[in-house]
DNA sequence: TATTGTTATACTCTATAACTATA
DNA sequence: TATAGTTATAGAGTATAACAATA
């Protein structure tokens, strides 16, 4: 959807719009700063990847796509080195996804370049509101755990 | 990118990923709720349409596309009865975009859709706090004017 | 039989490039 | 020559369906 930008009167504004707008700057910086030429999608899968490992169909559910398309990115993460497949020792079937040390380092780096975002919000409107904002936000969120 | 569902850490829960739930779940209700069968892209670019008639140029501008992508939505919306197309009398290369009737329910239909959401995400979280919520996402949104 | 993962295919949304008709 | 719009093409991000290997 990703909604807009240019000069629209205030009583036009809609909050699917106004959340494509924050949505669409995170998108921007994520895009323009990735040094190894991952996408926002690369980024998303791989942020899910638990430390104890996880199956492509597990990892699929978190992300909350199908196993088809988790395992597409999959195959590219590993491509890029930052990701490893490994045989799942009790199940023939499974194979068990794990971040490498790239690939922990580029989640780090995500955190770090989405917490610099949130340091322009908050010098927007204001430390305090912020945090309020976030914290809302934490529970509206809450109800898709 | 569009972040997600599943059960996750709280710790490992960031701003992309929450503000993606809440983003989805507009998507979602859009997609179901939509009656002509129009998906959320035709929505957003109809929003767009100002009363008094607008170029597609410009309306790309406004929308945050291209014009080529525009015109392609444009063109739909007008196979479905809910934008007209009309020539406008001082310069013969433009195409004047304007809302039919159909358009302008669609457009109402869509605000009254975002309200109900809004009202489900107001009892989840408080009145307050949630009145509180859009509007420092009001104040963020302003910032990309 | 049920489940894990793959391959094949298609759809939505959007971009870039090349073109046409008017200015 | 610059601008409005169209046509053609392609890529990202996903989905559904059909299948192979293992349980």
């Amino acid at each position: 959807m990703t909604f807009v930008k240019a000069d629209v009167p205030a009583d036009e504004r809609h909050v699917a719009m106004e959340l494509g707008l924050l949505f669409d700057e995170i998108r921007r910086v994520l895009v323009d700063e990735e040094p190894d030429g991952l996408r926002p999608s690369h980024l998303r899968v791989m942020g899910f990847v638990p430390a104890r490992g996880i199956s492509i169909t597990d990892l699929a559910v978190r992300v909350g796509m199908t196993k088809q398309g988790c395992g597409q990115f999959v195959g590219q993460l590993v491509d890029t080195g930052h990701l490893v497949v490994e045989a799942d020792p009790g199940d023939g079937r499974v194979r068990l996804v794990r971040r490498t040390a790239a690939g922990d380092a580029a989640t780090r780096a995500l955190a770090a370049r989405l917490a610099h975002v949130e340091q322009g919000w908050a010098a927007r409107v204001g430390e305090r509101r912020y945090r309020t904002f976030r914290a809302v936000l934490d529970d509206l969120a809450l109800g898709h755990g």
